[in-house]
Formats: structure tokens, C-alpha cells, sequence
DNA sequence: AATGAATGAGACTTCATTCAT
DNA sequence: CATGAATGAAGTCTCATTCAT
């Protein structure tokens, strides 16, 4: 919604959507805090000093507000997925170094921002069956755009000429979650050396040169 | 256990320990086909044809058997992990990637034989928080094994100086996993390119040379 | 309420009483469509477009509007059972069979005006104890009104002297409801023929003269 | 189930059994004094001094309890209604008159011998728009039966042959359900006088003769 | 006066666990 | 030792009613 449009909602639509947004916000904590199962709609509510009658105002059923958290999650996700330039813009291995730096900080920076977001991701497959599909199907959307950022280059030659693209991309994806995923429950860690050691092993490989 | 001591128990204790381990197999197929909360006492005892009572003959409560089924599914994993040579035994850049391959295939070996055991240990950290720390921990240490083996060739000077070996061997193990993940709901998918994918990344780097 | 005392009534006033029936007919459909207990607030407002908090501006609670839709109900009902001529004023069998027409006609005429009324007479006793003793409570008054014409007829000698009134008139209403039961939900039905046959009983008996 | 069938069940079996008719007669209990809707599971299960979730052992649920109280219900009444010898066996008004007064006995019978039928008859049209069905389907069914007998009697000529079988045969069922469903409440009323009443309408008519 | 957002009592239902047989 | 009948805690969800706007 454009700030012009909520611009012309009367205050009560606005304080209904702000409230909607707020239960959003609470069930996330809830989810991400004791997870989705060990959650009931009355911790939700009682988070935000509602009745849990009004939650149903809002939301058809339990089922329906994790997958309103979810979608939040994976928009946030998808917007620093995609929201680089697209893969046509680059075309030295420098400028692709550049952009998947870009990309990487973006998308390791939805986690940092709010640790919420990995550990919710990491329980979501426990969630239902359902849940667990769209999680596999996100995991998948990731690997497909990281596949063209990469076909791309292979393409232009600035990537190697042999490289499955497919896989690698997959891999690479591996990389970067694995790191998200530890970062919440290791205060040692550093974004920016894991980030390094991605970039090290992608560009260079582990060997001695 | 040993077959020695398998042989001295009586008739009635291999009986017992048999059902045993088939109640782990059968509520190892229930979660991992339904999921842990969708899964029954009565579904795990269905699934054998006993009754649902004799469950708790074998195991304390649900909590419980899900703990050796997640114990099994470890053991299986870090005994691939764990099973090679120890780092100490390569001296050679041509020894790390040859018992890496091998560490590597064993392990992949264990989803690729049972399908079962990523789809748990995808679902794992949705039952409660702390499996969801029993499996962060298993994480870790994979990262812990990998980082031993990383920083043995650090000194040996067979992999890079620079190597930042536990985020490094964090990300590699994050590539396996995330090849794994897909596998099973992708046919298409061919684990022996999966690791090519890996060992190229891993010893060249993406680039073009 | 008069012409008279309406017209000294404000406007507001007038709108008001306005509102209030059509709450009242509005609950009317919903009870006889969907039943008392598969009707909520709601529906009876959105019924009107009004707000379902304007319904409590007229009402109690749903308990009150339904005795008000049932009291229009009984009245519309004692109002065809009472409009006719008293008994004292028949004096012949002839007169008397005139007059029952005239009443069962008038009876059955609500009812096939407004299929709603038995609908919901018939569902009424489900409401709740209190509503179930004021249906049968109706059904009482029905027979003590039924029983007096009778009684009349039975001292004036045109019914026979060893009718037992009270017990005949309750059959008699029997007869007439059992068939305004069946007409709304079997188009095939004869308003005419029902009632032709309930006289025939009445006066002839059903044996073979 | 036959008593030879009963004899071969174990001792468990028969206690389930046994249980789940004990329920049956808790819910037609409860039911016919509360109404169906102002009754909880709960309220079933203390009749009894089980656990509500023994309960849902038996039953589906609420909706599913009630079918079957009302099965057991129509059982018992058309069982009266159909025990008779068939309409065929009948050849004479006198004949006719005595089956009519057996069944009408029979069927009268259920109503004294168990007042919660009637209560529960006259309420079930309120729980819910399947059971209003069911309810009017029985009564069809009634005039149904009643009208094959009619129809036998007219073509034999012991009854008018301008009777309108069906109409008549409703009507004559609406005369016998009034009456019982005045009895409860009326502890005056003489079952005898009010078959007898009916009796005098269907084969005198009212007036003197 | 009208509204509809908020509320929470209350009812249903599930299922892990116990325990008498 | 095996069984499955019984249990009740726990959680979801509905909807009549209230009340601030």
C-alpha cells in the first residue's frame, strides 16, 4: 500500500491495519520464540493485552496468521533477493563479485536486522506438511534466481565455462543459510568473516594457490 | 552391542529389544511422513499392529521415542562423518580431497539411502526448542569435525593460509546439506553432480580460470 | 397502536417503531429460514444493513426478539381463532359448520399467506424450555378456545351429547396443523383438500354410510 | 442383534455395547429435559459419571449422539406403526376398526411408556434444519403407512369411497400426535378418553346424529 | 442514535497417558 | 506382558453482548 493510499483510510481502517500488522508482529515473536505448536492464540493476544476473541477479527485460525508471518518472511527475503540490478547488468566478474557482495549483505542483513527470521524459517518445516512444501519452494525460488545471476555469467564468460550452474547455485544458497543459521545462538560469530569465507571459497576454492 | 552379548540374552529380551527397534523404525516413518505433530501414539503402534498401551511398555512418552529416532538418525549421520581416517592421516592437498570425497559421499550416502532422514532432520527443529537446539547442536558439530580436518591442512599448508576454517567448514557443510534438501522432492536431481557442483566450488572457485 | 396515536407521534418516533418491526420481520426470515439456533445477530442485521449493535438499541437480546417475532406469531394465529362470531351465536349444525369453516379457514389462511409461521411454530419448541411450554401453551389455548365452541354445540344438542369436548377439540386442532405442516415442504398439496377432508371426518366419520 | 449373536460377543464387547446404549439413554435424557442445544457433552457424560472423552469414544460427536437417539426414536415408533398385521388382513369396518385401535394403542403406548418421545419429538424440529427434515419424513412416512391402510379399505369398500386416503390419513396421524403431545403436561389427561375421543370423530363424525 | 471493534464465557473436540484386565 | 478403554488437560473457535466513538 502506497502512503498515498493509506493516506485516504479513515482512522479507524488505519487503526484496524495497524492492529492486524501488530498481531502479525506478535505471533512472530510468539512462533519464533517457543514455536508454532507450543504457541496458542491466547499468548498471542494476551502479548498484546487483547482479548484473544479479537484475534479471530483478524485472522480466520491459527493456520491462517502463520501463514500471513510467513509471507512477511519471505517478502522480506525476496525483496533483498531481488532487489539488486538484474543479472543482464553485469558483465566482468568484477561487477559480479560486486553485486552478489550486494545481494549477499542484503539478504544476510533480513537476518541480522531480526533473528526472528532464521529461527522461524528453521522451525517452519515443522509446521505442517503444507509449510514445509512452501519452505522447499522458497528454498528453490532462491536457487532459480542464484541459477541465472550465474548462467548469466557463464554466458559472458567471466564465470568458469564448465560450472552447473543449478547445483552451484544451490550450494552457494547452502553457504549463506548455513550461516545465517548459527549466528543467533553463537554471539562469537561475525557476519562479515562468514560472509569473507563464502566469498573466499566461491572465488578462490580452499586449496593452497 | 555385540553379537557376544546379544547371544547370552534370552529369547524373551531379543524379542523385546526387537519390537524396540522396530517401534523407532515405524515412528521414523510416521514423522517423517507426516511430521512429528501429526503423528500419533496410535499411528506409530497402528502402523506394527500392536496396541497402543504396549507403546508405552517401550518408551516413556512421545517426547521420548522421537529422541531415539533422532539418536538413531545421528549416529547414522556421524558415523559417516566421523568414519574416515582421522585428520592427521593426509599430509597432501590429494589426500584432503580424496577423504573429503569420501567423507562427503558417506555421508550423502545416509539421505540418498533413506530419504527418511532429511525429511525428519528438516522437521526436527519444529517439535520444541530443544530439539531445535539438538539439531543446531549437531550442526555444530559437523562444524566442529569439519573445522579439525580444515585446520590440520591450515598447518600442514595444504589449504590456503588465510583460511578462516570454522565459517569455512560451517559453509561447506551448509552445501551438503542444502544438496540433500532438495534431493528428495526433485528426481531430477543427480547426487553425483551435486558434489562435482560442491568440489568445484570448493577447490577452484566459481570464476573462470 | 391507532391511526391516531401514530399521527401524534414524532418523526424520529415513527422511524423508530418503523425499525423495530422490521427488525422483527427480518428476524422472522432468519429463525423460519435457518432455525433460532443457526441464526446469529448478525445476520438479522445484515438482513437490513444495519449495524449488528443497532439491533441491541431495540431489543434486549436475541432471547427477547424471538418472543417478539413468536408474539406476532400467536397473535396473527388467536387473531383468525378469535375473529369469528362467538359461540353463543350459533345455534344450529348447520351454523356451526358454517362458523368452522370460516375459523379453520381463517387459520389456514395464515399460514398459507406466510409460510414462515408454521415453519417456525414447528421449530419454536427447540428454542429453548421456556419456549417450548409457551408453544404448547398456544396449543392449550387452541384446544380451550376449540373446546367452548363445542361445549356450546353439545348444551344446544347439534353436536353429540357424549362428545367429550375437550379431548375432540384437541384432535380437531391436531388435524389442522398436521396439515398446515405438510403443505410447505410438498408443492403437490391442496390447501382446499386437506381441509375438505378434515371436514369430512368431522361430520361424516371416515366409515363407509 | 439377535440374542444368539449377543451370546458369541466377549465379555468386553458386550460391556461396550452395553456403554454405548447407556450413553444413548443419557443423551435421550438430557436432550428431552434440557433440549438438544442446551446440552453439552459434558452434561452427558456426568449423567453417567464417565469422562467426557469417553464419550467421543462412542459417538463422533454432539450431531451424531442426537442421529441416534432419534434413530432409536422413529425405531420405536415404527415398530408400533408397522407391527400390525398388513392392511390386507383387514376386510371388514369392524376388522379395520380394531387393527386401527391396536396400532393406535401401540403407537400410544410408546408416548406412556416413555415420556421424554414426545418431548424430544417435539423439540428435534429446532436442532437443526437436517433434523427438521428427518422429522417431517417420519411424519410422511405415518401418513404414508396410514394412508395404505385407508386406500385397502376404500377399495374394499368398508370405508367411504370418497375418502380422500391421503389427506385423511394425515390428518388422523395430527389427531393421535396432539393428543400425546398434550399428555406430558397434563397430568388429567386420560390416554383412554383421548384414543376414545378420536375413535367417535373418525367413525361417527361430531355431529348428533 | 448508530456503529462495529472488542471481549471472554463457554462449548466442542483431540489425544497423550494411565491402568485394570 | 499386551491391550485398549477411560480420562481430562488443553486448545481452538464462536458469537452474544458491551461500549467507546
Amino acid at each position: 500500500m502506497t502512503a498515498d493510499a493509506a493516506a485516504q483510510l479513515t482512522r479507524a481502517e488505519r487503526k484496524k491495519l495497524e492492529l492486524r500488522a501488530e498481531i502479525i508482529e506478535a505471533a512472530f515473536d510468539c512462533f519464533s520464540e517457543q514455536g508454532y505448536h507450543a504457541t496458542g492464540i491466547a499468548d498471542i493476544a494476551a502479548r498484546l493485552g487483547i482479548g484473544h476473541g479479537t484475534f479471530y477479527r483478524y485472522f480466520e485460525n491459527k493456520r491462517d496468521i502463520v501463514d500471513h508471518v510467513i509471507n512477511d518472511l519471505f517478502e522480506r527475503l525476496a525483496k533483498a533477493l531481488l532487489g539488486a540490478n538484474a543479472p543482464s547488468a553485469v558483465t566482468t566478474l568484477e561487477e559480479y563479485r560486486a553485486q552478489a557482495e550486494r545481494i549477499g549483505d542484503a539478504f544476510s542483513g533480513v537476518f541480522a536486522d531480526d533473528p526472528r527470521v532464521i529461527r522461524l524459517l528453521f522451525e517452519a518445516p515443522g509446521i505442517d506438511s503444507a509449510m514445509s512444501e512452501r519452505v522447499l519452494g522458497f528454498y528453490d525460488l532462491m536457487t532459480t534466481v542464484n541459477t541465472a545471476y550465474m548462467e548469466h555469467g557463464v554466458e559472458l564468460g567471466y564465470l568458469r565455462a564448465d560450472l552447473d550452474a543449478a547445483n552451484t547455485a544451490r550450494a552457494i544458497n547452502g553457504m549463506i543459510l548455513s550461516g545465517a543459521l548459527a549466528m543467533p545462538h553463537n554471539p562469537d560469530l561475525d557476519a562479515k568473516a562468514i560472509s569473507q569465507a563464502v566469498r573466499v571459497v566461491m572465488y578462490g576454492g580452499i586449496g593452497a594457490p
